[in-house]
RNA sequence: CGGGGUGUGGCGCAGCUUGGUAGCGCACCCGCUUUGGGAGCGGGGGGCCGUGGGUUCAAAUCCCGCCACCCCGACCA
């Protein structure tokens, strides 16, 4: 009789699936404060692993990391409307500390555009300053009703970059580049998962942005998710902060300037669309240990031959671990590697050895091969490669099969019980976006009919991209 | 804000109707046997039963208040 699945299945029910696979991979426990989130190591590891990946690709896009503080005074927030008009409901204020009521209340960061602005409005002195290019890694707050772990919580890990330039087209062309080069770079080639670049309709823009870009992704079961945003924010800020430079001509100029980030969601994202009924999936580009060498029984020899493979593995650059735990039974610890997702098992046993072999288990795929002792290093190698991009073809084709080109806002309603709708914006139209969002289906991203980024939402053939989402 | 529900070892639950001071599964600890797909057997540790009051010889159980959390609706995006 077959025992009780590990996880509830998806089909039967996702959003307990994923908390299952949150528990049982050992990746966070909800904190003690409601919304809040304790990463544990294996979830830690993913973030890590993510962070050194976009850290790369944002120091090649020209950016510096600095630190700004978690406190901002409130009187801050206050000084561009939309953005306190956006922020105020979800803000936590500090507003008693040191013994004494506070002079002035202090919010703790829900973003930090305003701290930064108030100091770039001091280090922007000449175009010979620009274009300022930073980034925070940091964690920041906002009051969440309805947290769910990593993907809305109340704290969370992100990056935001903030920079300035000279020109309008100058912010345009690196808020663009940072979507392009940075975030869907990362998300498709280490996270394996595909994304739709677009531009957000005004309902959905950042508050006190002129535009917001974003990467969307579709999670297993249909539902969209928002991987990472990059904002051109005009001069909206600058205007705000008083950012202002000497022109080469002599005038003072308001700076032109962007925002973007990703956070610890993109954990979330990752489990969602790569994990299946045994657990999760980690793409080798990402994980932290591409392959497990299993020490199945310490006998006859396979210690030593273990301790040779893996110092042959770590010649060849691969990422090891050995599991030794040969007191726990063998079946507990396959389940567990298959629940955190690691790409590869090698198992190692008597059995294996006086064949001269091991056993290669791949976890995306789920094959298990015999392969001998002179060919492993070459078989694993190639393994990981091949299944990163399974993995990512299979994302991308389960996307193309749930999304569907329709005509009406009826049409598209019926395709959002299921996945994404791709609609003309000119028929679905402001009015038709607020009529959707009675049933809980928004406008993901705006897209070009050949799949571009739009510069606006006032270009001619625009397409809406609609879909639930978390 | 309105309606409904739930609070009992780390987790999931039973016990409450018909009061007699706590039990099951998983997890944990010890021993032996196991170990190629979630081990078996034996032994063991751990609970102010959300909280404050009341009734009673006696309260997890009955009564009243409070708190927290969950679901549905509304509100917000």
């Amino acid at each position: 009789m077959a025992k009780a699945p590990v996880l509830t299945p998806q089909a039967q029910d996702f959003p307990r699936w994923y908390q299952d696979v949150i528990s049982k991979a050992e990746l966070a426990d909800n904190g003690p404060v409601r919304g809040t989130m304790v990463i544990r190591p294996w979830g830690y590891a993913l973030w890590e692993r993510m962070q050194r990946e976009v850290d790369d690709r944002i120091k090649a896009a020209g950016a510096q990391n600095a630190y700004f503080p978690l406190f901002i005074p409130q009187s801050y927030l206050q000084r561009e409307a939309d953005h306190v008009e956006g922020f105020a409901p979800e803000l936590a204020v500090v507003t008693y500390a040191g013994g004494k009521e506070l002079e002035e209340p202090i919010v703790v960061r829900p973003t930090s555009e305003t701290i930064i602005n108030s100091f770039f409005s001091k280090w922007v002195q000449s175009y010979r300053d620009l274009p300022m290019l930073l980034n925070n890694w940091s964690n920041v707050v906002r009051w969440e009703l309805r947290p769910r772990i990593f993907l809305r919580t109340t704290e969370f890990l992100w990056q935001e970059g903030h920079t300035c330039h000279a020109t309008e087209a100058d912010a345009r062309a690196y808020a663009r580049r940072v979507l392009d080069e940075v975030y869907a770079e990362f998300m498709e080639n280490v996270l394996a998962v595909p994304v739709v670049k677009g531009l957000k309709t005004a309902k959905e823009r950042f508050a006190g942005a002129v535009n917001s870009l974003s990467c969307e992704a579709m999670m297993r079961d249909g539902k969209a998710l928002q991987m990472g945003t990059s904002h051109d924010l005009g001069q909206n800020f600058a205007k705000a902060f008083d950012v202002q430079y000497l022109s080469s001509s002599g005038q003072q100029e308001y700076a032109w300037q962007t925002s973007w980030g990703v956070s610890t969601r993109m954990v979330g994202g990752l489990i969602m669309c790569h994990g299946d009924d045994a657990g999760l999936r980690v793409p080798p580009a990402l994980s932290s240990i591409q392959v497990v060498v299993m020490v199945v029984r310490d006998s006859d020899g396979v210690r030593a031959a273990v301790d040779r493979l893996v110092d042959e593995l770590h010649t060849s650059a691969i990422r090891v671990e050995v599991d030794d735990r040969v007191d726990t039974p063998f079946g507990r610890r396959a389940v567990d590697w298959e629940l955190k997702g690691v790409p590869l098992r090698v198992e190692v046993g008597p059995r294996d050895l006086a064949e001269g072999t091991v056993t290669v288990v791949r976890r995306i795929p789920g094959t298990k091969t015999s392969v001998t002792l002179a060919e492993v290093a070459r078989d694993v190698t190639g393994a990981l490669v091949e299944d990163q991009q399974a993995l990512y073809d299979e994302a991308l084709a389960r996307r193309e099969d749930a999304t569907i080109d329709v005509s009406t806002v009826d049409d598209a309603a019926q395709a959002a019980a299921t996945g994404w709708a791709r609609i003309p914006w000119s028929t679905l139209g402001v009015e038709g976006e607020t009529l959707l969002a009675t049933q809980a289906i928004s406008v993901r991203c705006l897209i070009r009919a050949d799949g571009g980024v739009p510069e606006s939402a006032d270009e001619p053939d625009l397409i809406a991209v609609v879909g639930r989402s978390y």
